[in-house]
DNA sequence: TTGATTTTGCAACAATATTGCAAATCATGT
DNA sequence: ACATGATTTGCAATATTGTTGCAAAATCAA
């Protein structure tokens, strides 16, 4: 089982209220998170900064990674456990759900390489797909 | 060559100062566009609204697609002719370069097919790769 | 428990995006 | 070329989103 303190233990952050609840929240949702669904969904209300520089953190900390969208929010998700601090290991396929918007991780699906032109070299790559997720299509 | 005035036309929209010159602005560009660079690098001063505006009739018309980014900035290129309104063929791979930071549509690459998990139904696909563009690579 | 360090919340601010409406511009038919 | 109707623009006001400095509060380590 994930566990909130663990993992800001095991990232050396203090343990504090706000980190527990917004990590706890992303430990329960299956989607990703924009910082709007972060401050609707919390019980216990924060100060938008407060989420704001949490969101930061756990990101510098490889505690969660970013999904490239196409509207002017980013997205937030938890990385599995082989995300290290400042070196994201979340080449996997981003699927967003036209019906119920969510945004799903696709662990085990790795974004393929591609052939680029003369020049080019490649250091990160990202992909999302859109369409029908799983839950949906019934 | 690519005429402002005859792809507005083409889609039927009216040609006005402001679509000719941002439009303008698109071709002679090789990279993408935020809606701040193209407030900078228009001459003539166009509303901040008229802008806004005017990037979404394109959009919704199929002259310029979006492109996602994980900073939340929302970016802009010219379709190819192949877009239809509201269907765009936008499929092919973006580059963002970590030295210039422009982002270059790669018409060439197209994203490729990835197997997804049972019950997931891809629509739409859009693939960024970051690193080192040609230009910059010397 | 105490003291040093980190984190939080407040306030102020900056930047970005949206809406309604009157004036200006554009397209169409004559 | 001109008048008319439809579309587009600019302005003003407002909403939303993101950032910074600093004092108070919470956390950590001894």
């Amino acid at each position: 089982m994930l566990d909130s303190i663990d993992i800001l233990k095991r990232n050396t952050l203090s343990v504090t209220e706000s980190r527990k609840a917004i990590l706890d929240l992303f430990i329960d949702t299956d989607g990703a998170l924009a910082h709007a669904d972060i401050e609707k969904n919390i019980s216990n209300d924060f100060d938008r900064v407060t989420v704001y520089r949490t969101l930061q953190t756990f990101f510098e900390n490889g505690i969660i990674h970013q999904i490239p969208t196409t509207d002017n929010t980013v997205l937030y998700a938890l990385c599995k456990d082989k995300c290290e601090a400042g070196h994201h290991h979340d080449e996997h396929v981003h699927f967003i759900c036209n019906l119920c918007d969510k945004t799903i991780c696709l662990d085990e699906v790795t974004v393929p390489q591609v052939k680029l032109p003369k020049g080019f070299k490649p250091l990160q790559k990202a992909m999302v797909v859109k369409g029908i997720c799983a839950e949906c299509k019934n």
